[in-house]
DNA sequence: CCCTCGACGTTATACGTAAAACCTAAAGGC
DNA sequence: GCCTTTAGGTTTTACGTATAACGTCGAGGG
């Protein structure tokens, strides 16, 4: 029914009702509330439009504002998925930066594994200044690059920076897999199992290069791969099918997220392996679901909220035609209770 | 440095841009583009048009589009926690329903805790239709409603509804708690220990009236109540205090979500106690971390896609001067490994 | 006494789009 | 032959804001 239409549209007070009541021109208004008033209105007036303004519950008309402005000191950030703390972590540092700068961060999930969907980004775009995007979120990304609009990506390859108006942002996951190896290495493990993630970007190859590097000089270590999609019951297929192979049995999972450590934990479990006497198992990234499993997880800490900080500095920096200078944060490893010494080869 | 200007200024192409390369005026673009020239342009020319946009990479200016259209078809979703997997699901759920009505979501995670801040909601305004809000972010609520923007509650009360342009989804919380505690009484508990949430909500106050109501008639049966903010770590602290105090040991948590049920398990844990043999604990929301830990948590489904479709339908009904009708969804008790009988009193 | 200058505003304009109102020419009806 | 209709557009306007450009009035200086 379209019929019935109340004709008091009670439609939102512009900037020029404001000006009416205050009984100055629209112009006095948009000086007074944007505050650009001084030496070019009166105190007592300036106070007349405030009270006005309140009065009428005035609200500027955003669309209107970003279509004179020509910007909307609006960001957006686009990332794998919701659910990831680290994400979370990653929205408030960048709010934070945002904030302090008049800017507004909006989220976009990208939609998760079914295949591109149609335009996966435009349903979701808000006029937008600048964009931050994970690399793991590489198909929503791409549609992005075509609108022209500045980019930072994070923890994506700072070799290749092609398009001008993007930048990267980097965590050091080199070294946080260097430590992870180096700690295994030194407890005595030789025979690894990497649970890899099945989406490929720049943030996880780096793990597999680096534990590859790292034990290539290491007589008689060995590594095998097996790849899973970020989940635990995914996780859990994959390892339980790595375990279960006819091959000398890893002594250690090396895993590239905490869920997918999660998921070797049941597959142990299952087993009748013990963590860690029989089997040690890290992680990678400190979620709380790392203190949450039972040993704890021996994992990589990563400073999300400051590295959703340095990617909203960058992409300011960018908006604002400077270039950002470009460095690796520092991550740490932490030791907990699903690493020891392997059991000795009786 | 704001000296350096390039003259070249790569401005984006405007509609008027492309109808001067397709050799027509600015209101023919307009036509075809807004798929609105059938009997008024041409094919042929038509064409021409899609041709000259897709060379320039026209994209629309959206601020101008807001302005001109007084809407933006986009709504806000309003959550109190990014981690939080059951507003994942409300936002995938939310978010299919808006595309199929040319609509986008936005997030905004009510920043958590830490009291009001200044105008918590005010920068992440987008240009905004209407918005969605959990209870749970009360106090980022409250701010939307003086901006008198259509509003619908998610699992709020819904005896009051107050303001016009504002509607309420529910869950059926209420039932899901009956069913949880028809079990445990069914098992033969009878002292109940209730981890309730300190964030004071409907969603979680209809918990406890249902969990008293329910054990009101039943002899003997005790509740105590603890509350806990809502995370693992906190709920783990407030679990372990209220089991080392002298009064009997509850045979059964009786918990408001996952994360304070794994808090309970690992309370447990440190002192002992066997799940389900010793003590019996339920959970609520069936996150993924309910079937991450050992044993698998008793716990009821919530259905979180539906209910972001129900919320987005309704809020697209009150954007449309209809009035929606309002149910509350059905949930589901999952009996998993972290209940059982309680030891008899030897 | 004229000129300048600062204080206090106002008027006018542009941002890019959508759509109502208008125009023109050719085809068709009677 | 004149009137109507229809296809195929164009001209114009409005959305609400920010700001550049422009007035005006009184005080003060020379």
């Amino acid at each position: 029914m379209t019929t019935g239409s109340d004709e008091t549209a009670p439609t939102r007070p512009t900037s020029r009702d404001v000006a009416r009541a205050a009984g100055v021109s629209q112009a006095a208004v948009s000086l007074v509330l944007g505050d650009k008033w001084r030496g070019r209105v009166a105190e007592a007036t300036a106070e007349r439009v405030r009270a006005a303004a309140r009065d009428l519950g005035y609200r500027p008309n955003l669309a209107a504002r970003n279509l004179r402005l020509g910007r909307t000191r609006t960001a957006l950030l686009v990332v794998p998925a919701l659910t990831n703390e680290f994400f979370a972590g990653v929205y408030t540092g960048a709010a934070r930066v945002a904030a302090e700068h008049g800017f507004g961060v909006v989220l976009y999930p990208s939609p998760e594994g079914t295949g591109p969907a149609r335009d996966p980004f435009d349903s979701a775009r808000a006029a937008l200044d600048g964009v931050l995007a994970s690399s793991m979120a590489s198909d929503a990304v791409a549609a992005i690059r075509g609108d022209g609009l500045p980019l930072v990506m994070l923890d994506s390859d700072p070799g290749e920076t092609p398009a001008t108006g993007t930048a990267t942002v980097n965590l050091d996951i080199a070294d946080g897999m260097r430590q992870v190896t180096d700690h295994l290495l030194t407890l005595g493990h030789r025979r690894f199992l990497h649970l890899a993630s099945a989406v490929s970007s720049w943030t996880f190859d780096v793990r597999a290069h680096e534990l590859a590097a790292r034990t290539a000089h290491v007589p008689s270590a060995d590594i095998r791969t097996v790849r899973s999609a970020l989940t635990v019951q995914a996780a859990r297929t994959a390892a339980h099918a790595a375990l279960t192979t006819p091959r000398p049995r890893p002594t250690a999972i090396v895993c590239d997220d905490d869920k997918l450590a999660t998921g070797a934990y049941k597959a142990a479990r299952g087993l009748g392996l013990r963590i860690p006497e029989d089997l040690s198992v890290t992680g990678f990234d400190d979620l709380s679901l790392a203190t949450a499993v039972e040993p704890e997880l021996t994992t990589v800490r990563l400073p999300a909220e400051l590295f959703g900080e340095r990617g909203m500095a960058a992409l300011l920096a960018v908006l604002d035609g400077r270039t950002p200078e470009t460095t690796a944060l520092p991550v740490e490893l932490v030791i907990r209770g699903s690493t020891a010494a392997p059991a000795p080869p009786s």
